[in-house]
RNA sequence: GGCGGCGUAGCCAAGUGGCUAAGGCAGAGGAUUGCAAAUCCUCGAUCCCCCGGUUCGAAUCCGGGCGCCGCCUCCA
């Protein structure tokens, strides 16, 4: 049975999902005002592996990222370069979307923009209007958190609590009824973007969005939305008055917040300039290094991104590769003569294991343990000359495993190349180890290594390969 | 000030009432190797921030401290 957690019920609860068969996510992606950073790659990875889970489980996953196009950072980079809003919005979502190919992360089923969905959000805002919980006021529309009993469920607090915070804080905006009301349409300042709407013209506020694009394509109660945790207030919060007030109707069964990645210890956020880019990352460390390194804490917990960590990370991973590439060597590639499930039984509990941790909330840290148990399990076996059926079942377990993860999909299906003069030096070690000439064996091993390469001498003889 | 979270071996990190507290990285020793590499084996918390309490039994529940972090209307 799969447990999935809710922030608003603070606790996991079974998933079952409102349409059989099917799942509908939404993760909000990011605000594309500056490029994206590792806080914004953990979406993309929380959000992966949350719909290969599903899709491993049976279910036939939708999931919907959304770029906010529209804020008053982009408008004002867009003066500062003085280009068109939507140019600093899509440089940006191409880099994301190149971070997202990065990381092996499937693209999701949609990619809403704010600003592609003005007319459904100015319909979405007439129905608070007419619901009355709405109101407009000079040229702005506000919604009137006072009239909507359910305010407060998700983040747990109490509207005193909030109004009494706000007047210390917030100054008190006169077209406001009340200080809690927030934004639901901005009237147009002068030589902003702006769009027509039956309050004038205007553009839309950071929250509605999110809820005219979940219902325009998950409906009006979906399974899961997902988002950082800094987002359950006030943008959650906000998503479900507003929907809830619309619809009548209980909005996503499961909100799932990731932790915050933070960075030498302080959160990264684009607002003090704090963060790591996804540019540097990616010259740094593999797709499968970073992945390997997000998925080994738990999606909910808080995680500190370092070049040490991820160094950690990377040798991890090479234990996996090692493996399949000992097993290549061994018993071919793999589609070759797979055999039905004859992986051995300690290879079988560990994977079972793995499965039940998934069933956790996705309990991926927890797994990854496992998983190591079946890399342990398989390297005693080869060391042990396990009978070959035996190992390509088992292999077939550990491909099975790695790609719930996302993890090593290239590896050990393709030969990696070795240019003919490595195999040449190669081949000259070989004969001096032959004639025992060790000090002409090291000297070329060393010729090697100066051109990259490493040679291991395994039970089936020398074995070169690229250095990382 | 309000709300929420966290504190487990040198480091990272699972585990939230009951077998010997997963796993990874680092380190030590051993096997294997001409030497390496890869791999395997062995070794590390008599204890889970501190102090009380509940319980037959707690890292796990409750109370009180201490420390760290997030949110409180820009932010994944």
């Amino acid at each position: 049975m799969l447990r999935i957690y809710d922030t608003q019920t603070g606790g996991k609860k079974e998933f079952v999902p409102v349409n059989e068969g099917k799942v509908g996510m939404y993760f909000c992606g990011m605000t594309v005002q500056s490029e994206p950073h590792v806080g914004h790659m953990r979406v993309a990875v929380v959000s992966d592996i949350f719909r290969r889970y599903l899709r491993y489980k049976g279910y036939d996953v939708t999931l919907v990222i959304n770029f906010t196009d529209i804020d008053d950072k982009i408008i004002e980079k867009a003066r500062e370069r003085g280009v068109d809003y939507q140019k600093i919005a899509q440089e940006n979502i191409d880099k994301f979307m190149e971070f997202l190919a990065f990381l092996g992360a499937e693209k999701a089923d949609y990619y809403p923009r704010a600003t592609a969905h003005i007319d459904d959000i100015v319909a979405f805002v007439e129905r608070l209007v007419e619901n009355g919980v709405a109101y407009e006021s000079g040229g702005d529309v506000y919604f009137e958190v006072g009239k909507w009993p359910g305010y407060g469920k998700l983040s747990k607090r109490r509207l005193e609590d909030l109004v009494a915070g706000a007047s210390e804080r917030v100054e008190l905006d006169d077209r406001k009824r009340n200080p809690e009301d927030f934004v639901l349409w901005k009237a147009a300042k002068e030589g902003e973007p702006s769009w027509d709407s039956p309050w004038g013209k205007g553009r839309p506020g950071w929250h509605i969005e999110c809820s005219a694009m979940t219902t325009k394509y998950l409906g009006e109660h979906f399974d899961i939305h997902g988002g950082g945790t800094e987002l359950i207030f006030p943008h959650h919060e906000n998503e479900i008055a507003q929907t809830e007030a619309a619809t009548g109707k209980p909005y996503v069964n499961h909100w799932v917040h990731h932790g915050l990645v933070n960075l030498v210890g302080e959160k990264m956020s684009k607002s003090t300039g704090h963060f790591k880019t996804m540019a540097e990352i990616s010259k740094q460390f593999s797709p499968d290094v970073v992945r390997f390194y997000l998925l080994s804490t738990h999606y909910r917990s808080e995680i500190e991104f370092s070049d040490e960590r991820l160094a950690e990370a990377a040798t991890a991973v090479e234990r996996f590769e090692n493996l399949f590439r000992t097993l290549e060597r061994l018993v071919g590639r793999e589609g070759e003569g797979v055999v039905a499930a004859q992986a051995s039984p300690a290879v079988v509990d560990a994977r079972k294991r793995f499965f039940d941790a998934m069933d956790d909330d996705l309990n991926t840290a927890q797994a990854i343990g496992h998983l190591f148990d079946v890399v342990r399990v398989i390297n005693q076996e080869v060391g042990s000359g396990a009978d070959e059926a035996v190992l390509r079942s088992d292999r077939a377990v550990l491909r099975e495993l790695s790609e719930v993860l996302g993890l090593l999909e290239g590896i050990g299906t393709a030969g990696e190349e070795v240019p003919p003069e490595v195999l040449e030096l190669v081949r000259v070690r070989t004969e001096a180890r032959e004639a025992r000439n060790w000090a002409l064996a090291d000297e070329t091993r060393d010729r090697i290594t100066a051109l990259g390469y490493s040679v291991e001498d395994t039970s089936d003889g020398p074995v070169a390969r690229k250095d990382k």
